[in-house]
DNA sequence: TTGCGCATGTAACCAGTTACATGATTTC
DNA sequence: GAAATCATGTAACTGGTTACATGCGCAA
C-alpha cells in the first residue's frame, strides 16, 4: 500500500486492463507514447518480480501450443487496492512541481480503475492546484526578470506556459465530462 | 567530456554563473523555481565532490571573519568545455521524449556560456525537431481514440498539447530573438 | 540557554541502466 | 541455415533518497 516508484504503478495500471507477459510490457514502452518508461529488460523484469513479491500480481508460465513460453501476469485484489489507493491521493503541491507525469499516469487509468465520476473530480482538484499554483511561479519571474539573461527568463517562461498549458487542458477536459454526463 | 547526470549540469551551470557553497546551492534548488532538483545534501555535496574529482570545479575553503566555514567552489576551463560541449550536442529524437527538462536546462544557460546567437539555433533546431515528431503523436492518437476510455484518451492529448505549448513557446522565443539583434 | 539557521558531511538502501547471456521459433 | 523476433533473465555499477550526525553563530 505504500509508495511505489513510478514504473510500479505504470505496470500496475497496464496489468489492470488485462494480463501481460514482460515482453508485451516491453513492447508497449517501446512502440507506444508510454515512451519515458524504459523498454529494457533489466528495468521491466525485476519490476514485475518485486510486485509479485509485494503480492499486487501473481504469475503463471504459460506454454501454449508452438507458442514460446512466457510468463503472464495478473493483478490481485490487493494490487488493485494499491492501484486505487495511489490513483485517490490527495494532490499535493510537491507532485506539481517534482513529478507532472506521476500525476497524468495517475489520470490515464482513472476511468476504468476508479469511474468517470473520480476522474472529473480529480480534474477539478488538478486545475485548482494549478491555479494556485501558477502565480507563485509568475511572481518570482516578474521579481528576478531584470537580473537573468534572456534564454534564463525563457527557460523559465516556458516552464510557466507548460503549467498554464495543463490548465487549459484541465478545464477542457472538465468540460468534457460533464457534457459526457447531460447526454 | 562524457556524459554527465542532469544534475551535475545544473550545478555546472549555476557556479558557471559565480562561485557557489553546497548550502547555496540547497538554497537555490529549495527556493527557486529550480526545483524538481532535490535540496537534500545526501544529493548536493557528493555531486560536487565528483565534480571535483573529474576536474571541472575546484573548491576552496573560506573562512571569513565572523562566519562560518564554508567551501565554495567554482568551475575550471575542463568544466566549461565540459557544460559548453553538453550545451552543443544536437538534439536527439529520444531527448525530446524522455528529458524535456534536460533540453530546457541546456538552453537556461546558453546565453551566458555560448551566446545569444547559438540560443537563437538552438531554438530553431529545437523547432524543427517538434515540428516533427509532434505529428507522430497525432496519428497516434487518431488511429487509437476509439479503443482508449476517455481519460486514456485525454491523458496522451495532455501529452501532445505540451509539446505544442513547447513549439509556440519556441516560435515566440525565436522572434524575441531576432527582434533584439535587429535593435 | 534554548532554539533556529548556517553549513557540511556520511551511510544504508534502492531502483534503474547497461551490458551480458541464453534459447526457442519463425521467416527468408 | 542465417537472421530476425519472441522471450526471459542476471550482474555490476551508479546516482539519488532518507536518515543520521555534527557543530558554529546569532537572536530571543
Amino acid at each position: 500500500m505504500k509508495d511505489y516508484s513510478l514504473l510500479g504503478y505504470a505496470l500496475l495500471g497496464l496489468i489492470y486492463q488485462q494480463p501481460l507477459s514482460g515482453y508485451d510490457v516491453k513492447k508497449i514502452f517501446a512502440l507506444t507514447p508510454m515512451t519515458g518508461f524504459s523498454d529494457s529488460p533489466g528495468a521491466i523484469y525485476p519490476a514485475l518480480r518485486k510486485l509479485e513479491q509485494l503480492g499486487f500480481v501473481r504469475s503463471e508460465v504459460q506454454q501454449l501450443a508452438g507458442l514460446r513460453r512466457r510468463r503472464a501476469f495478473e493483478i490481485t485484489s490487493k494490487g488493485v487496492a494499491s492501484l486505487k489507493a495511489w490513483q485517490n491521493k490527495p494532490i499535493a503541491e510537491e507532485d506539481m512541481v517534482r513529478d507532472m507525469a506521476e500525476l497524468l499516469l495517475r489520470f490515464a487509468f482513472m476511468d476504468e480503475t476508479l469511474g468517470e465520476e473520480r476522474s472529473l473530480a480529480f480534474l477539478q482538484e488538478f486545475a485548482g492546484k494549478l491555479s494556485a499554483y501558477i502565480p507563485t511561479l509568475r511572481r518570482y519571474l516578474d521579481a528576478h526578470a531584470s537580473v537573468m539573461s534572456m534564454s534564463g527568463r525563457l527557460a523559465l517562461e516556458s516552464g510557466i506556459q507548460e503549467y498554464e498549458a495543463r490548465l487549459a487542458w484541465a478545464k477542457n477536459s472538465i468540460a468534457r465530462y460533464r457534457r459526457r454526463k447531460k447526454e
